[in-house]
DNA sequence: CTTGAGTCTGTAGTCGCTACAGATGGCATC
DNA sequence: GATGCCATCTGTAGCGACTACAGACTCAAG
């Protein structure tokens, strides 16, 4: 019921995406341009699909460019599955390489926090933690894929 | 040695600090202007201190303005130590938070990169699952802090 | 007739940088 | 003195992935 012609909101109700993101990601190519009735664009159930796609591939964490990359496979057969495969487990070793990432951003954090609880004789330790100069080459840490301080 | 008239590409070099970074953070009031030898920034011993702090904080995920606050804070005595300690605890819950997104990601990839090992009858299952619909309403699920689908 | 909801286009803002272009300054070398 | 080279300067625009307007329009209900 319902499957053809369907409003740019209802589209967005029913994906859960914002209309301004649907339009976002028409501009740039990820979805094709819907036809139109009069000035408005009128989408099929195929696009409710497509979109979802897009939703569940970036809620995994892909970027845009690897869900481009991933809308192409998704129509080959037994070829495209490998290419799939190494897609996703290259994004998986990032996505790891970001939990080790926090992880040390917590237990640091965590200690701090710690520290300030249990009582502070010479001001605070927090403050006494990130005004110290550690030992040791600020040039040789951190250099990781992608931003050096990523946030 | 050396300690006062240091050049930006000194103090970039000291910090681990981009040169252009160090514009940025002048620009937008996180570090103060310089006194200036001819047309060229001269920076003194306690920028170094100082932009190593924001480097620090930077280094355990604090937004610039998180940073700017702490900076604020950092003169402070007694009472300023309360304010750090929370302000730092906001930030781990955060953190944890963005772990939890990410751990959730990772099972979820590990998973559908080991069932496209492990052999697919009908098409490659990472697309399978990229495409299914899965029961729910869409809307209900990860409205968190911040962007919706933080990457 | 008015009101409200929905949609349209286009542009600018967010965050934390990064990357230029094009000018200028000072120092060493030939 | 000319040349080259490095460091520095200002200003602007780009990234990714949206989000937030402003201001116009269409259409249906009351």
């Amino acid at each position: 019921m319902a499957d053809t012609a369907i409003p740019i909101g209802e589209l967005s109700r029913r994906t859960g995406c914002n209309i301004e993101t649907i339009r976002y990601y028409e501009r740039i190519g990820l979805l094709p341009a819907p036809p139109r009735r009069g000035r408005y664009r009128s989408y099929g159930a195929e696009d409710v699909g497509r979109l979802g796609f897009v939703r569940r591939a970036r809620e995994l964490g892909f970027t845009l460019d690897e869900v481009r990359a991933l809308l192409g496979l998704a129509v080959g057969g037994e070829a495209s599955c490998a290419e799939v495969r190494d897609l996703a487990a290259a994004h998986l070793k990032d996505v790891r390489a970001r939990i080790a990432d926090l992880r040390r951003m917590e237990r640091a954090l965590a200690e701090s926090v710690r520290a300030c609880d249990a009582g502070h004789d010479a001001g605070c330790p927090l403050i006494q933690a990130l005004s110290a100069e550690r030992s040791g080459d600020p040039r040789a840490s951190r250099a990781r894929v992608g931003s050096p301080l990523g946030r």
